[in-house]
DNA sequence: GCGACAGTAGACAGATCTGTCCATTGCGTC
DNA sequence: GACGCAATGGACAGATCTGTCTACTGTCGC
């Protein structure tokens, strides 16, 4: 055994990941997922067990992605203030990707029940961001690294929401520029 | 007729408004919604049309509370630079009421395929919010008021993400201090 | 009393969804 | 060539959802 690394596994994934991003968690049956990846519906059930875990696994490996890409952004950056903003800039660059739709993690919660694996692996993403952004503020010498790091987040969010609500990915630069403002206003203070 | 007003129709309105905000459109089916409202199914059907009609008048109604929530607090408001923050005050009263679960809009949206009644009215909200905004950045004396309005945009949309996510109504103190930031950043740049 | 009418209760059709099961097939290893 | 195993294709069960339709009932103006 090479590790095959079963390809039905990953044509699974990567088909979860297109529908369910593009067109909503409980929009998408099981049936059009094992169709784009060309799949027989047991070999779902067998290596997923059900729905609800494929869409855990989805989650997932987004969240990995997201991981990533903000931590590339943030080691790329020179010195504190660069490093924090430059979460800002990894979200940038993600809007400009074509058929980005906002954040997949509040797109899964508007339809999940509380308490679901949905909301378990939204939770820990959350978790993370907002633990990174303390971690560059108190790096950046910010006097209240957790209440700098909670108003960066509401902007986070809010650019998120307004790329999906209003399909305009322009806010990137607003975003950008807010951020800059309560960062220095956050270490002039 | 001394305008019977059907009660038929306001009490699906309001097991709609309850249902479809705490659960979700998609997760709260027809024969939930004429339970809760002491209904028949035709009545729901004679009345409405279809269960998307009924999602639009509910997302109406919303958006009609909302409008006027809003406006009543700016009015109250003494000066433009109050009047501008009063916008995030009728926010964070909204925050602290028992069940608040986020912008329904957002969680509708969510649910909803693109073009449909739910991004109509959704647009239609958004737009109210922002115009007004612009407007009440414009009587503050901002230099640039359409670019302050969506700076302010991105807070309040912030904000009902967090509440929604993190289920943390607390955000509210820390979104009112950044809006009180950008506001007078702007005023004084 | 009576007709008009709004509302009720619930069976039903038709679609769709998740999840199970089974017989079959293709392929790598010995 | 034979075996094991992962994957296939598709029928099937069971649940649920929207929307329709019929027969019945209570009420109000005349």
């Amino acid at each position: 055994m090479v590790t095959t690394r079963s390809p039905a596994r990953d044509r699974l994934l990567a088909a979860a990941n297109e529908l369910f991003y593009a067109e909503g968690v409980h929009a998408v049956g099981i049936d059009r997922v094992i169709e784009r990846a060309g799949v027989a519906k047991a070999s779902l059930y067998n290596t997923f067990g059900s729905k609800d875990a494929l869409v855990g696994e989805y989650l997932r490996g987004r969240q990995q992605a997201n991981r990533e890409r903000i931590t590339a952004a943030v080691e790329a950056a020179d010195g504190p203030r660069a490093r924090l903003l430059a979460v800002f800039d990894a979200q940038a660059a993600l809007f400009a990707r074509p058929g980005y739709r906002g954040c997949p993690f509040v797109a899964a919660s508007a339809e999940a029940e509380p308490g679901g694996t949905v909301q378990k692996v939204s939770d820990e993403y959350r978790a993370w961001v907002r633990a990174l952004l303390t971690e560059l503020a108190r790096d950046a010498g910010a006097p209240d690294p957790d209440a700098l790091a909670r108003q960066l987040y509401l902007l986070y969010d809010g650019a998120a929401i307004a790329v999906r609500m209003d399909r305009d990915p322009s806010v990137a630069d607003p975003v950008r520029e807010t951020a800059a403002l309560i960062v220095d206003a956050a270490l002039r203070g």
